[in-house]
RNA sequence: GGGCCAAUAGCUCAGUCAGGUUGAGCGCUCGGCUGAUAACCGGGAGGUCCACGGUUCAAAUCCGUGUUGGCCCA
């Protein structure tokens, strides 16, 4: 074997050569002599330095966050980034390649809690936030190297030397440079918000940190009695522990509302609740009799006043100007009760409504969820322990209309499952809605895939995002590089703020000595610094950022700007970014957000959005529901490319998977056609010395079918570049399988076959290895970035030149090979195949067996035309000694079908005779007059149906074009070259059975229990022969049984055939 | 409660933008081929195109209302 062959000639491992292809396609061999071949070749940088002079590609890595391991989704998130570049690669670009984890935030911090036993933050506080911060770095990094060999087990080639960390200090500075640009821009401000708290965690929480679950909560009508008239206006609520909190109560302006007497137990009381809620409040209150007493809108209530019903419970209340009043707001409805108790210090939108109303804010719970000592006999109670004791106060007072639990989705923290509470606390915001028309425009200049994620899903969610809480009272994660003047006011602290933008400025206005190059910005190192401009001593503000805004600087911080601005000023904003659609509210906005308050620009170009990894059933998968799928169970049972191309094979934009083990099957038996294809002619070309790396077309001579394959391989060339530049990869993927699987395989291997298995050195082999080569090489190089250790084994097999496969270059369509003219033909001939196939099943025909002719009836000139340029090829492939074209099949023979409809009618009692005489009878025996009871009947047109017949021996199959006519009729010729045929074919089964070589010589004995079918099988000798590679002929079968021989008995067409083989030594 | 996406053969999905007899692969089944041999090819069976209503000569496709699932938001 020449040493063109010999590849993977790496020192330390298993050498691989030609020898070593395996008869099986085995994902776990290729792919663990691959990266092994890998490893050693440093194929890797190889491939990076093949395009290292080419133009700039810049894609942004989304980091993954460092608390858990790959899953499905994010095995598919990765493959699919994988994929994207190493096309990109291939397609001729630098690609920026740098993976990403993000590695701060509260989902740590709860783990090393967890970890370390702590219920609050008073246990971190006395353990110490240093050594805190040390252990949630060494989780990130503990959890980071994991996902490090997660990633590259599924064949990720990115820059696993150098990923970007969001707590490296070059990295943190990016978010600082950023948010101090933001703070420049007028953006950055402080502010009372009601915010989503999570009291277990003591910290705000974002809107997407929040999630919703079904938990039972109290439901309670309560009566605030008026102060000015008789009777309670009643409000519904499901929190108990924010009535102390009552400020003011909510109606409808247009509604229209009722007073109503009601009467229980002998007494009588005026309740004032929206007309459409007056059945369903008296029933709840169990009132036995009522009676409307008036009629009024909205709009006439407000400004009633009415007295708190906690007033004797509580310290303070909200008793200021403009408190205890009825008043307007739009979130009113005409639900439960259609007056809505406001509580300005809680609510989201009782703040807004309140601050509206210039109404102060009254909040009597600290961040911890206690309450503080202005909520008197409730002073020190978790507000929901004392959800309780309100309601027992409310009902002993009298207030309460009814009380009982409702069952509704609830917010929860995301990390700690503990239940959230609306609370008004101080913060800092990135007033994101100042901005919320440039936010819009930039929007507009990126280019999404799919288009609507960007027109409808993204577009709603950045015309109603609120300000961005940047905010988090917490300890790991980057630390707000705000300083504030010592004695500034609580309430206006962005007055006189001074924003840090980068270590250097840091290092330059800090009193204490730092040096920039080393400083940890990390907490608590960061908390003492102190910086003292004119005569004022300003201190940190203590929160972190809130852990989206780490990420939401990745372009810069991949390019390691500010302290590094080269490759930013080359490549930035990003060309592409790729993640799921959860991140249309994540990662897609907050990079919008950031880019635009920060710079007035959107960070990224386009946008790749696929979906999420769902069971079979397409539902999540869940531990609780117990259907996960994990990436290594996959690659166990299938493999890293069978999990790859699967992966990618489905729609990559916006659509969910519903990942199916027997689908994963499937692709995996799809990619072993393709291995077989690859493997089928390494044998005939290493006997002939044939270096598929030397593969010339213009060597040798080029049949049609060659012609044809190379035209198909353009147009999927051209398919596959179109699906690939709108990002439709699971187009290019199916594409090339389609390929691979209907035209190469079934096709073109099937047609090149007796080519190959000459002995002889031809032209027209050369015209095949050539050609077979040619699509290998380009097929392996189209489906490289899908699989690539399957395609590199391949590679280096049949060419090996280049390091890897995916240094070198995407095919690119060659207009010289294309032949579309011939392609529609060869589509006429494999339907034309079809049928006939289908004809010969239907006349018992099996193909081995020629035929002695082939019809083609068609009205259609193109086709026609191309069944009469493929004549050679249809014979062939049919079996067929002639064919012929023809407009109308003449040699059908007309039957007549009666049509009772009119003999019933017209023969009445004889119908049943005439239309036994008509069932079967030719046009010209009708034409002459039937007979019937010895009586010629005469039939009218409408009685009779032809129908056109084939003749005997002869079937025929529609095709779309025409129909094909198999005429199947046995001559001893062709009986006898079916004989030879079916003993050639069980000679080469046993010639396998011994295990010969392909060119090894035998002795063949035949014996034939039937006179007449020895004679024909003699007749053939030669052919016989021939096509086994006999050197000589044996008098006995029995003579081959010797130690390397093999004497078989076969029924051939029911007649018994002993064959005897011996091979020639 | 709201927005977006999806629902087509037993399974996975095309087809929907631009209305005109629903297709493919897998699986099942029957047959064929084979020095690619645990591969390959053909035939067949298999459909309430989620439901209901509307527009239209004509609806899987367009419109409306629901149902189920997914994501996001409240």
């Amino acid at each position: 074997m020449g040493t063109r062959f010999a590849v993977f000639k790496y020192a330390g491992a298993e050498t691989q050569s030609m020898d070593d292809i395996d008869d099986q396609y085995t994902p776990a061999d290729v792919e663990s002599t691959v990266d092994e071949y890998w490893d050693d070749a440093n194929a890797y940088e190889s491939a990076k330095e093949a395009h290292a002079d080419d133009p700039p590609f810049f894609f942004v890595d989304g980091p993954p966050y460092t608390s858990g391991q790959m899953h499905l989704g994010t095995a598919w998130n990765k493959t699919l980034k994988d994929a994207v570049i190493r096309h990109k690669r291939m397609t001729g670009h630098r690609v920026t390649d740098r993976p990403g984890y993000d590695m701060h935030g509260l989902p740590i911090e709860v783990k090393v809690e967890e970890e370390l036993g702590f219920e609050n933050k008073r246990d971190i506080e006395e353990y110490g936030m240093e050594p805190f911060i040390q252990k949630c770095k060494e989780f990130a990094l503990r959890n980071r190297a994991a996902m490090d060999e997660d990633f590259k087990s599924i064949g990720v080639w990115m820059d696993w030397e150098d990923p970007y960390e969001t707590i490296d200090p070059e990295y943190m500075e990016a978010a600082w440079w950023a948010f101090s640009n933001v703070a420049d821009n007028g953006l950055v401000e402080q502010g009372k918000r009601s915010v989503s708290q999570c009291p277990r965690c003591e910290t705000g929480l974002a809107n997407n940190e929040v999630e919703y679950e079904h938990v039972d909560d109290p439901s309670i009508y309560v009566k605030f009695p008026l102060a000015d008239r008789e009777g309670s206006l009643v409000i519904w609520t499901t929190t108990p522990w924010t009535i102390p909190a009552n400020a003011f109560v909510a109606v409808d302006e247009e509604l229209t509302y009722n007073a109503v007497r009601a009467e229980k137990g002998g007494e009588e009381e005026v309740l004032y609740v929206a007309e459409e809620c007056v059945e369903d409040v008296l029933q709840e209150g169990r009132y036995e009799d009522y009676e409307i007493e008036a009629e009024l809108s909205g709009g006439d209530m407000l400004g009633w006043e009415y007295d708190h019903p906690l007033a004797d419970r509580v310290a303070e209340y909200a008793d200021f100007e403009g408190a205890g009043q009825v008043y307007a707001a739009d979130y009113v409805e005409a639900d439960r009760t259609g007056l809505v108790h406001s509580a300005p210090g809680h609510g989201e939108e009782d703040f807004h409504r309140g601050s509206e109303l210039g109404l102060e804010v009254f909040c009597p719970v600290e961040p911890n969820g206690e309450f503080t000592a202005a909520a008197g006999e409730y002073a020190g109670q978790f507000v929901r322990d004392a959800n309780d004791g309100i309601i027992d106060d409310l009902v002993a007072d009298g207030h309460m209309l009814a009380h009982g639990t409702v069952n509704h989705s609830y917010g929860h923290c995301w990390r700690c499952d503990t239940g959230i509470i609306q609370l008004v606390t101080d913060q800092w915001f990135i007033s994101i809605t100042d901005v919320k028309e440039d936010l819009l425009d930039n929007m507009a200049e990126s280019e999404w895939h799919p288009g609507w994620a960007r027109d409808n899903r993204f577009r709603d969610f950045i015309e109603d995002a609120p300000d961005w809480n940047v905010s988090r009272q917490r300890y790991w994660g980057v630390p707000i590089p705000i300083w504030v003047p010592e004695d500034a006011d609580a309430d206006h602290l962005d007055e006189d703020m001074i924003v840090v933008g980068t270590r250097e400025e840091l290092a330059e206005r800090v009193e204490e000595e730092i040096d920039p190059e080393t400083i940890d910005l990390h907490r608590p190192a960061v908390d003492d610094l102190t910086i003292v401009e004119d005569d004022t001593t300003y201190r940190r503000v203590e929160d972190v950022f809130d852990v989206w805004l780490d990420s939401s600087v990745a372009t810069w911080g991949t390019l390691g700007y500010p302290s590094n601005d080269e490759s930013h000023d080359e490549l930035w904003p990003a060309d592409l970014i790729i993640e799921a659609h959860d991140q249309t509210r994540g990662w897609f906005w907050s990079q919008l957000g950031m880019g635009t308050a920060a710079v007035g620009e959107i960070p990224y170009e386009e946008v790749l959005m696929h979906g999420f990894a769902n069971d079979e059933d397409g539902r999540k998968m869940s531990k609780s529901v117990g259907n996960i799928v994990t990436p290594e169970e996959a690659i166990d049972r299938a493999g890293r490319d069978p999990l790859r191309t699967y992966l990618l094979s489905h729609d990559q934009q916006g659509v969910d998977l519903a990942f199916e083990w027997d689908g994963l099957g499937e692709i995996q038996g799809k990619l072993n056609i393709l291995w077989n294809v690859f493997r089928f002619p390494l044998e005939y070309m290493e006997l002939d010395g044939y270096d598929p790396a030397e593969a010339d077309l213009s060597d040798g001579e080029l049949e049609l079918v060659d012609e044809w394959v190379l035209s198909r391989l353009q147009s999927v060339e051209t398919e596959v570049t179109e699906a690939w530049a709108e990002y439709r990869v699971s187009d290019a993927v199916n594409a090339i399988i389609e390929f691979v699987t209907k035209d190469v395989s079934r096709f073109y291997v099937k047609a090149v076959r007796d080519r190959m298995w000459e002995e002889a050195d031809s032209d027209t082999k050369r015209g095949a290895y050539a050609t077979l080569a040619t699509v290998l090489d380009e097929v392996i190089r189209l489906l490289a970035p899908i699989a690539p250790y399957l395609t590199e084994r391949m590679y280096q097999t049949l060419d090996g030149e280049a390091t890897t496969v995916h240094a070198l270059s995407y095919p690119e369509p060659d207009d010289e090979l294309h032949d579309s003219d011939l392609e529609r033909d060869v589509a006429v001939l494999r339907n034309v195949e079809e049928a006939a196939a289908n004809a010969r099943q239907q006349a018992g025909r099996k193909l081995r067996w020629p035929v002695p002719r082939v019809v083609v009836e068609t009205d259609d000139e193109e086709v026609a035309e191309a069944v009469r340029n493929l004549e050679e090829l249809i014979l062939d492939r049919v079996n067929a000694r002639t064919l012929e074209v023809t407009g109308a099949f003449d040699a059908l023979v007309e039957t007549a079908e009666p049509r009772m409809s009119a003999i019933g009618p017209a023969f009445g009692g004889d119908a049943q005779e005439v239309m036994a005489a008509v069932q079967g009878a030719t046009r010209e025996e009708v034409d002459a007059g039937l007979v019937v009871d010895g009586e010629t009947v005469e039939l009218d047109d409408e009685m009779v149906e032809y129908v056109a017949e084939p003749p005997e021996h002869v079937t025929g199959v529609d095709f779309d074009g025409g129909t094909v006519y198999v005429d199947a009729s046995l001559t001893p010729e062709i009986e006898s070259e079916g004989y030879a045929r079916d003993v050639i074919r069980r000679i080469q089964e046993m010639r396998k059975t011994l295990d010969l070589d392909v060119e090894a010589r035998i002795r063949v004995g035949v014996a034939v229990d039937d006179e007449r079918v020895a004679g024909f099988v003699d007749d053939h000798a030669d052919l016989i022969a021939g096509e086994v590679r006999a050197d000589a002929w044996l008098d006995d079968p029995a003579d081959a049984a010797t130690d390397d021989g093999l004497v078989e008995e076969w029924d051939v067409e029911d007649v018994v055939v002993t064959l005897g083989i011996d091979p020639v030594s």
